[in-house]
Parts: structure tokens; sequence; C-alpha cells
DNA sequence: CGGCACGTTCAGATCATCTTTATATTGGCC
DNA sequence: GGCCAATATAAAGATGATCTGAACGTGCCG
């Protein structure tokens, strides 16, 4: 899964939302740090509705314009559990990797390294 | 950064290591949940160490066969440090957001849309 | 001597994402 | 009145990391 899949499947899993909502939420939870492009977004969310992760929800009409609201499906709230699982480790073995690499480069670790 | 990239970046943070033993060390990392393509491996050591993410280190002839030591660069460090601050917002998110949704009612009992 | 682990390399295909463009309405500003 | 920003969705073409699949050579072991 790649990023904005991600994000937009997170975005989802509070409530229905449509696709200018789903944009701005994002944008939120990251702290400003992912801007979903337009183009990424709603191709996504029409890939993910015929993979089943996501489904329309209802349309609303406002001022004139189309709101098309999507839901997570209970599918897509467990891929998104197993992604979040997957993140978990991810972040475990990097943070370690990196905790391990600082004992490497520090203090008399220079016969460490010959060691190995 | 994706999967691959991030866990080879991973894999060397430690300390230098071969493609193989970059195979092996991902393959351990993530208790054997993520193994790396060979086309995948090769190609990202040649594009990071392009990119100065990574850099040669040396070359072993062992058994007749040549392992090419890569290394983590500074610059690769400190990439894969953002990528960590990165996965930890995402996990941070997607946790929130999936317990607001037991909060909402869509937990991931499906019978209880079908009392919709 | 046949198979398996080791170790690297390359060509071609896939596909999510990015970029750009188009369309349409509302509302603020000069 | 004209311009621009924000709202809202859609679709076409380009990009590029990854995947697929294969090749090639060595050494070890039963």
């Amino acid at each position: 899964m790649r990023e904005p899949t991600f994000w937009i499947l997170t975005a989802l899993a509070s409530q229905p939302r449509y696709g200018y909502s789903v944009m701005q939420q994002v944008a939120q939870l990251s702290g400003g740090a992912v801007t979903l492009q337009a183009g990424t977004l709603y191709a996504a969310l029409d890939r993910l509705t015929a993979e089943g992760l996501v489904e329309l929800d209802r349309d609303e009409i406002v001022d004139g314009r189309t709101r098309r609201y999507y839901r997570l499906t209970s599918d897509g709230a467990e891929a998104l559990g197993v992604e979040t699982e997957r993140l978990r480790r991810s972040l475990e073995a990097a943070t370690s990797q990196l905790a391990a690499r600082q004992r490497f480069g520090l203090g008399p670790a220079a016969a460490l390294r010959a060691a190995w």
C-alpha cells in the first residue's frame, strides 16, 4: 500500500467523506505534511471501490455541486489494520537499527567493527 | 520512499552489508514478512548510490564469489530518520482514526452494518 | 554428479502515482 | 463587470520504482 492510499483509508475510517473532504482530513491528520493531488485521490477512490475496500455511501448536492460520499468497508478497515501493524513493525525495526548505528559509530567501538 | 527502499536503508543502518546479506537482514528484521526480490534490491542499490544515500564500502572475494559491500551515508541515515518520523505520524493517525471508528459504531464487526 | 545455497546482473512489464487539463458553481474583491 | 480563489469531480498521458523472470558462475554436499 502506497502513501496516498493509506491516508485515504485513514481519512475514511472514522466516518464517510466526499473527495474534497478526504483531502482536507488528510492534510489535517498529517499536520500539513501530506497534500493529496486531485488526480491521485479520485483515481484511488475508483480503484479502492473496485477492490472493495471502499464503497459509495451517498450523493449529496450542496450549492449545485455534487458531493459523492464514500465509506470504508469492513474489508477496508481490515486492510488498514493490517497496514497499521506493518507500520508498527517497520518503525520498530528502523528505530532499533538506527540506535545500533549510534553504538556502532560512537565510542571506542572500532574494535567492534573489526570483529564483525 | 517505497517499502523495499526503506528496508534496504534500515538493513544498512547498523553496519555495511553486501546485497545478499541485505536480503537476509531484511527477512530477519521483518520477521519473514518482507522478502526482497533480487532485481529490486540491486537496482535500488545502484539508484541509492547515485542519490548519495548509500555508497560503496569495499569488495570482498569469498569462495570465488564477489561480495560488494555498501554502507549508509550520513545523508542516507538522515533520510531514514526522516522516514521514521513520517512512519510514526502515520501510525499515530491510523491508530486514532481506527479507534474513532470503533466509537462511531463501525467496528470490525460487519454484523453491525447488517442491522442498519 | 546433480541439486542447492550463494551472489550478482539485466530486460521487460506492471501499475500506483503525478502532472496537466477540463468542467462547473459560488462568493469575495477591485 | 471581470478576475480569482475555493469547492468538487473527472480523465488523459507521463513517470519511475518495483516485480517478473531469467541468466550466469562458484562452491558445498550427499
